[in-house]
DNA sequence: TTGTTAAAACTACAAATGTAGTTTCTGAAT
DNA sequence: ATTCAGAAACTACATTTGTAGTTTTAACAA
């Protein structure tokens, strides 16, 4: 697991994500029109699960995944880095840059303050 | 310019980010050891140019590169929807996750909306 | 037991990416 | 003019990703 996945992988990551279990054809279901052919799904789930990004069961006659990852650990092992660089190591930065661009709302980050502030005390 | 980056591709867009107008060996001194081969840069960013994130001057001998795209509209284009799509459509959510983490800090958010404030008024 | 069927496994191939050697060109220094 | 160096252009090749056809396997149904 050292490089970050391509757009079609992390798009079935995120459904297997969500699913939390799922044959490739549940994961083929859930991904929008138009669909990849099944084995377009079978085989990079394969690949994925050769890189170490999901596990999988034996059902018999086939296999059920789930992620080998959280979303979270994805997020903090493969796309912080990624908006650290962008904004200068800083994600008070990429925050700024996300809060101006009107992304996040004021009312919203006093929101974020209030949890965060509840969850520490 | 319809798909996002790979890790290295967007490692020579933030060093041409960083210094505005770069030629390849600028390029590659910027990188960190150990430096690929200067016509691996050369050869990546001339493909970065046929896929419009580059534009060129001719200078005779040389071409001197500079970004076609800014890094604030690639970070809107391309990472964007990459955070919304992994907290849930919700930009709001992908803060929370990342002042969670301390990656932010309250004292940080504070500052944030007061900047926002200003800047609104 | 013989089809039928669904899934995995195997195979294939094109495009994109990462990397770098070889060749050519051109301007600068003798 | 000749040589030299730096850079682009050309070429090449391995790996990864995206995609899907073909073959095999295994379970179930008639």
């Amino acid at each position: 697991m050292k490089k970050r996945l391509s757009e079609k992988e992390e798009a079935l990551m995120q459904v297997i994500w969500r699913l939390e279990k799922a044959f490739a054809r549940d994961v083929r279901e859930a991904l929008p029109d138009p669909k990849p052919h099944i084995n377009t799904v079978a085989t990079t789930m394969r690949r994925l699960a050769d890189k170490g990004f999901l596990i999988y069961e034996d059902f018999g006659t086939t296999y059920r995944y789930s992620a080998a990852i959280s979303q979270k650990d994805y997020t903090n092992k493969f796309v912080k880095p990624l908006l650290t660089r962008l904004f200068g190591n800083s994600m008070k930065n990429a925050v700024a840059f996300f809060a101006e661009q009107e992304e996040v709302s004021v009312q919203e980050l006093k929101e974020i303050i209030k949890m965060i502030e509840k969850k520490r005390k």
